[in-house]
DNA sequence: GCGACAG
DNA sequence: ATCTTGTCGC
């Protein structure tokens, strides 16, 4: 029997990882943020790690949780005082609201498997395989996806438009949201919704020539941004657009609207800063079987009065009409 | 003073 | 992304 090719996404359990961590630091011992954050398997996790913990101080012992100064946290429900007072009765010198000496306490022995690690490892592979080359002049179609967050659950948008931006049809999508926010791992967020809605339309026989994405594409510390990461895996052209910059340089003083500046990253272009408004700027980049110059043109060729292209105008009206409803 | 990191 | 008062600009 052949089975069908279906395209494989193993999202680990990061707040169950978290959780499992900080049950680890014994009582009479402290760890960072930070330390929690290369556990997981990247210190850029590090503003996720503060957040969740904030909010979940009450079912664990975050008090045992300090910043890399020594300093102690605090949390939704919890002032520093606080958490200095159960350290205190732990048997933690602290002075000022702050463990002293931090590395008499410090702990970082964890028990791990550093998930986000071979997420990397994951993305190295997916960046390997990007062909990056002229967009389909051809197109016909051209589909926006996008995505909206209401509590656990995550709405998906997929609109396909014509060549003008015009919408022909769309298709939604719900699940539980698998995965934080860490900045450079957004696919493994938002990937399954993209998935899910993109299959959907093809199943409504609406197959979209090229996908502009709400993110980047090669613009990424490792040259693959979510839009990079879906034409890969579907192996169909995709773009990405997003608002604000994710790394690399470019110089955006003085821009006309309409112009468009390389973003250079590590000595590689890697997108287009593009002012699309009076006060809005808007980066391109390549996603899978796209190049700059086509996508730059693409984007152009699509850009109304909104500061984004119809598609994804299209795709986050419609999945913020969905959230509020 | 650095870094300032998509959604 | 979401929450969210007053504030700034057209």
């Amino acid at each position: 029997m052949i089975e069908k090719k279906v395209p494989k996404l193993e999202i680990p359990d990061i707040e169950g990882t978290l959780r499992r961590l900080v049950a680890q630091v014994p009582p009479g011992r402290v760890t960072t943020y930070k330390a929690l954050a290369e556990a997981l398997g990247d210190p850029a996790a590090v503003r996720f790690v503060a957040n969740w913990l904030s909010s979940h101080a009450h079912e664990l012992p975050v008090h045992r949780v300090v910043h890399a100064s020594g300093a102690v946290g605090k949390a939704e429900f919890a002032e520093p005082a606080e958490f200095a007072e159960r350290l205190r009765r732990e048997g933690v010198r602290v002075e000022g609201l702050k463990v002293k000496p931090l590395i008499r306490y410090f702990f970082a022995d964890f028990k791990t498997d550093r998930p986000l690690e071979r997420l990397r490892r994951e993305q190295g592979e997916i960046a390997r395989q990007v062909r990056l080359e002229p967009l389909p002049q051809d197109a016909k179609t051209v589909a926006g996806v996008d995505a909206a967050y209401l509590d656990s659950e995550a709405i998906g948008i997929c609109v396909v438009c014509d060549r003008e931006g015009g919408p022909l049809d769309y298709v939604e999508v719900r699940q539980e949201v698998q995965f934080p926010y860490i900045p450079t791992y957004l696919s493994y967020r938002e990937l399954p919704l993209y998935l899910a809605a993109v299959q959907g339309a093809e199943e409504k026989g609406l197959s979209p020539d090229v996908i502009l994405v709400d993110g980047n594409g090669i613009l990424h510390p490792r040259r693959v941004g979510i839009a990079t990461h879906l034409g890969v895996i579907l192996d169909r052209p995709t773009v990405g657009v997003a608002k604000r910059l994710l790394c690399g340089e470019v110089n955006t003083e003085g821009m006309t609207i309409g112009e468009w500046r390389p973003v250079v990253l590590e000595g590689e272009t890697v997108g287009a800063a593009m002012r699309t408004g009076r006060n809005r700027t808007i980066f391109i980049s390549p996603g899978h079987r796209a190049d700059l110059k086509t996508s730059v043109e693409l984007v152009t060729s699509l850009l109304k009065e909104d500061p984004l292209p119809e598609p994804l105008r299209w795709a986050h009206a419609l999945a913020s009409e969905s959230r509020a409803a």
